[in-house]
DNA sequence: CGAGTATAGTTGTATATACACATGTATATT
DNA sequence: AATATACATGTGTATATACAACTATACTCG
């Protein structure tokens, strides 16, 4: 049923968007069981990565509307996994991984590898390449453009 | 402000999403005045390509879940741009784009190539074929996996 | 210092999207 | 034909996401 290949589209945002809902459901159908979907485990994936970050930067490397933020780590925080503390500056929000956070993200790990190597394995090779620093590269056009 | 290059990340489907996001905001960008976000530009111009389709085949091709076009094409059919028909099996609905649709779409697609060709300016060159065959490749490759 | 301006985040609101379930219609099996 | 089953779509509900307007804090320059 699913199908074997899919047409080109001749636009390059709604490739990407059709490209991000496939792989999305992908992932959240992997990530089922583990309490994150695909959006929350980035989340604490790019925490991690910071050590702690002002929400507004964190929006940064994501390229997520810092309002968004908000909203999205809410229920992180209320489920413990993300602790929102003050910087020197007070308007700034200071997010980190908590313990919790930590442990789920490694609880969730094996999950979001299978997602990852069941994508990868269908994939021919060099097109695997693409899904890093390439979308990388498109990111930042975009943002730059 | 807008970063010269952005870190890749770990995670193909973050990646995926992060550059959706930022590639809809040019679009969006550009696309204003014409009436028409992205995700309606890319629904008139998928049906201006079906010529006419029975709404899950309009969600294959843009890996849209089916129910989701429920909602999404509604508000394209009170202003008259896309026409829900009937055909023989009478679960269906076959939608096309009307010729106000047509118009419409005529109108956004300077908007459109603007946008198209203003990310094409920011990417080597052969970034920019990434964002056809080789995403429909992803695209697909998920939906098997 | 104080008025004006810039910045970080919150909240209101709107769209995008999916899943579970409901409904109506077609198809298959007897 | 009668019933069971499969299928296409609509609806309820929940998350993802952005922008505009608001608030609070910081900065700047006279």
């Amino acid at each position: 049923m699913t199908p074997e290949s899919l047409p080109a589209l001749a636009c390059a945002c709604s490739s990407l968007r059709r490209a991000a809902r496939a792989v999305t459901q992908l992932y959240d159908t992997e990530l089922q069981g583990t309490g994150l979907r695909a959006t929350q485990f980035t989340l604490l994936q790019a925490l991690e990565r910071k050590g702690t970050s002002p929400q507004g930067a964190l929006g940064e490397l994501l390229v997520l509307d810092p309002t968004t933020l908000s909203r999205s780590l809410r229920p992180l925080a209320r489920a413990g996994l993300v602790h929102a503390g003050e910087g020197k500056d007070r308007r700034e929000v200071h997010w980190t991984l908590t313990a919790a956070g930590r442990r789920r993200l490694a609880r969730a790990r094996p999950a979001w590898e299978r997602a990852q190597a069941r994508l990868r394995a269908e994939l021919p090779p060099k097109h695997w390449a693409l899904l890093g620093e390439d979308l990388a590269a498109v990111a930042a056009a975009a943002r730059r453009a």
